[in-house]
DNA sequence: CTAGGGTTAG
C-alpha cells in the first residue's frame, strides 16, 4: 500500500461527514466512532471535519467535547478559531467558565480577534447565567474593545437580558440610552427594546416601561409579536386584563399577527383573576385566527385546574393531549404533581414520577421540591432526607428553594441543629440563602428563645443585602403570639413599623390573636381602632381569631367554670 | 451564526 492512498481514504471520511453533519445523520455514538477513526488518518485538512465532530459530540455532552479537543490539540492537527469557539462554548455549558477563559485567551493570542466576536457571545452567555452580569459589562465596554474586538448588537443584548434577570432593568434602561447618546454603530434594535421594556415590566416600573416604547417608536423601530407580547403579559401580571385587551386590538390594528405565546399570556392573565368566560373567548379567537394551542397552553389550563381542586379535569386533558400528539413537559408532571401533592395522595404522585420517567423525562428542581415540600408537611423528616440523597445520586445538587423547604420543616419542629446543618451545608455548596431561608430559621430561634442566634442570623441577612419583608415579620410575629411571647412580637412590631416595613391586615390580625391569648383586651381594641384609623379592614382572618376568643370564652364559662365549682 | 415574549416548586 502506498502513502497516497491514506490522504485519498482520509478525504472520502472527510465529506462523508460533512455530508452526514448537514443532514443532522450523526449521533453521539457514531460521532465518537468517526473521530477516532479520522484522528488515525488526520492531516491539516481534517479540522473542518473534526470540527463536526466535536459539535456534535459538546451539543450533547459538552465536557465529552472538551476531552475530544484535548485529543486534537495532541494530534498532528491544528485546531483553528471555530475549533476554539466550540470548545469555549463547551467549557461554558460544562460549568467550566475558567476553561472557557483559557481558551478565548488562545484565541486572542492566535490573533483571530475577528472570529472572537461569536465567541464572546458564549462566554458573556455563560457569565450571565451564573448572575455576574457586572463582570459580562466589563467584558463588552472594556476588555473586548481592548482586543480590537468591537462588542455587536448581539454582546448588548446578552448585557440587557442579563441585567433584566438581576432586576437591574434600570441599568439595562441606562446603557440603552448611553448607546443612542453616544451614537455609535452599534445602535439598540427591535430585539433590544423588547428585552429592557420585558425586564422593566417585570419590576413593575410600567410608567418606563411606556416612556421606552414610545422612544422606540419615535426612533422608527417598528414591535413585533414579541414586544407586544411582552406588554400584555406585563399588562396580565398588573392585573390590567382590560389594558391587555387594548394591547391585543392595536396589534390586529397594526397587522402584527398574535401568535401563540401571546395567547398563552391572556389566557394566564384570564385565569388568575379567576375570569374563566373570557379564556373561552379567547380560545375561540386563537381557533379563528388559526393559532394552535401548545404545550404551555395545556399546562396553563392544568394549573389553573390543580389549584381550583380539580385534579380529575386536569389529567383528563393531559390524557386528550396525548391524543392530540402534544408530548408533555417536565413542566406538565410538575403541575399534575403539585395537584397530586394538595390532595395528599402520595401513590398518586409516585405513579406520575413513573410515568414522567418511563417518557424519558428526568425529574428537576421543581420535580423534587414539590415532593420534599410534600413530605414537609407530613413532618416525615427521614423521607425528605432521602430526596435529597436521591437528588445528588441524579447528579442534581440541591437549590436554594430546595434548601429552604427542608430548612421551612426542620425549624417549624423545633429541630434548630437539623436546620443549621442545612443551612450551612447550602453556603458550603456556594448557594446564596435568601429571604424564604431566613424567614424560617430565625423565627424557629425566635420561638425557643435563642436571641443570640436570633441576632446573629438577622445580622447575616441584612450583610447579605437582604431587607426583612411584611412577610418576614409576620412568620416571626405569628412564631412568638403562639408561645405566648406577645412582648416580643410587639417589639418586632415596633421595630418594623421603624424600619419602614408596612405591616398588613396579617400583621394586625397576628398581633391581635397574641394579645387575645394573654388576655390583654384593651391592647386587642387599641389595636383595632389603630387598624381602622390607618384605613384598613380586618379581613375573614381578624374575625376568625375574635370568634376563637368567643368560642374560648364560652368553653371556659359552659365547660370550665361549672366543673371548679363541683370541686 | 452568538440576542428578546408565555407555564411549574420553598
Amino acid at each position: 500500500m502506498s502513502r497516497r492512498l491514506v490522504p485519498v481514504d482520509r478525504r472520502i471520511l472527510e465529506q462523508n461527514i460533512k455530508a452526514r453533519y448537514h443532514a443532522g445523520d450523526i449521533g453521539t455514538q457514531d460521532a465518537l466512532h468517526l473521530f477516532d477513526e479520522l484522528l488515525q488518518c488526520a492531516g491539516s485538512s481534517s479540522i473542518r471535519a473534526i470540527n463536526y465532530l466535536v459539535t456534535t459530540v459538546g451539543r450533547d455532552c459538552p465536557a465529552l467535547g472538551v476531552s475530544l479537543f484535548n485529543r486534537v490539540a495532541s494530534a498532528n492537527v491544528a485546531p483553528n478559531s471555530i475549533t476554539y469557539t466550540i470548545l469555549v462554548d463547551c467549557c461554558c455549558r460544562a460549568g467550566r467558565l475558567d476553561l472557557g477563559f483559557a481558551a478565548m485567551g488562545h484565541i486572542i493570542k492566535m490573533g483571530f480577534a475577528a472570529d472572537a466576536i461569536v465567541t464572546f457571545s458564549h462566554l458573556l452567555n455563560a457569565i450571565c447565567a451564573e448572575k455576574k452580569t457586572s463582570y459580562a459589562m466589563d467584558i463588552v465596554l472594556r476588555i473586548m474593545p481592548m482586543f480590537n474586538c468591537v462588542p455587536n448588537i448581539f454582546s448588548y443584548s446578552i448585557l440587557f437580558k442579563g441585567l433584566c434577570n438581576e432586576k437591574r432593568s434600570q441599568e439595562a434602561l441606562e446603557l440603552i440610552q448611553v448607546m443612542v447618546e453616544h451614537g455609535g454603530s452599534c445602535q439598540p434594535n427591535v430585539v433590544s427594546y423588547s428585552t429592557v421594556i420585558d425586564g422593566l415590566l417585570k419590576e413593575g416600573l410600567v410608567g418606563k416601561a411606556y416612556s421606552l416604547f414610545c422612544e422606540m417608536l419615535q426612533r422608527g423601530i417598528s414591535p413585533n409579536a414579541v414586544t407586544c407580547s411582552s406588554i400584555i403579559s406585563g399588562m396580565c401580571k398588573a392585573q390590567s386584563m382590560d389594558k391587555s385587551e387594548e394591547v391585543l386590538q392595536q396589534m390586529l390594528d397594526r397587522r402584527i399577527l398574535p401568535d401563540v405565546t401571546t395567547y398563552n399570556s391572556l389566557i394566564h392573565g384570564y385565569y388568575s383573576s379567576g375570569r374563566c368566560k373570557e379564556v373561552d373567548r379567547i380560545f375561540q379567537e386563537m381557533s379563528r385566527n388559526g393559532v394552535q394551542p401548545n404545550i404551555v397552553t395545556y399546562n396553563i389550563q392544568m394549573d389553573y385546574l390543580c389549584k381550583s381542586g380539580r385534579c380529575a379535569e386536569a389529567r383528563k386533558i393531559f390524557d386528550s393531549m396525548i391524543g392530540l400528539g402534544q408530548k408533555p413537559d417536565v413542566t406538565t408532571y410538575s403541575i399534575l404533581l403539585h395537584g397530586s401533592a394538595m390532595e395528599k395522595s402520595f401513590h398518586e404522585m409516585h405513579c406520575l414520577i413513573d410515568l414522567m420517567v418511563g417518557n424519558g423525562i428526568s425529574p428537576d428542581h421543581h420535580v423534587y421540591n414539590i415532593l420534599i415540600s410534600a413530605y414537609a408537611k407530613e413532618e416525615t423528616v427521614g423521607e425528605v432526607m432521602h430526596i435529597f440523597t436521591k437528588m445528588r445520586q441524579q447528579g442534581l445538587n440541591p437549590n436554594v428553594a430546595n434548601y429552604g423547604a427542608a430548612v421551612n420543616l426542620l425549624s417549624k419542629i423545633g429541630r434548630m441543629d437539623d436546620a443549621m446543618s442545612q443551612f450551612n451545608q447550602m453556603i458550603t455548596e456556594g448557594l446564596a440563602p435568601d429571604i424564604i431561608v431566613f424567614t424560617p430559621l430565625i423565627s424557629g430561634f425566635c420561638s425557643c428563645g435563642k436571641w443570640e442566634k436570633v441576632d446573629e442570623l438577622f445580622s447575616e441577612m441584612l450583610d447579605r443585602g437582604i431587607c426583612p419583608n411584611t412577610v418576614f415579620f409576620n412568620t416571626i410575629m405569628d412564631r412568638l403570639c403562639k408561645n405566648e411571647r406577645v412582648m416580643e412580637a410587639q417589639d418586632l412590631f415596633d421595630l418594623m413599623v421603624h424600619m419602614g416595613v408596612k405591616p398588613d391586615v396579617c400583621t394586625y390580625s397576628t398581633l391581635i390573636g397574641g394579645y387575645l391569648f394573654v388576655g390583654k383586651m384593651d391592647e386587642v381594641s387599641k389595636l383595632l381602632d389603630n387598624m381602622v384609623s390607618i384605613g384598613m379592614e380586618p379581613d375573614v382572618i381578624t374575625y376568625n381569631i375574635l370568634m376563637h376568643l368567643i368560642y374560648l370564652i364560652y368553653i371556659h364559662l359552659v365547660c370550665y367554670v361549672p366543673w371548679t365549682y363541683l370541686i
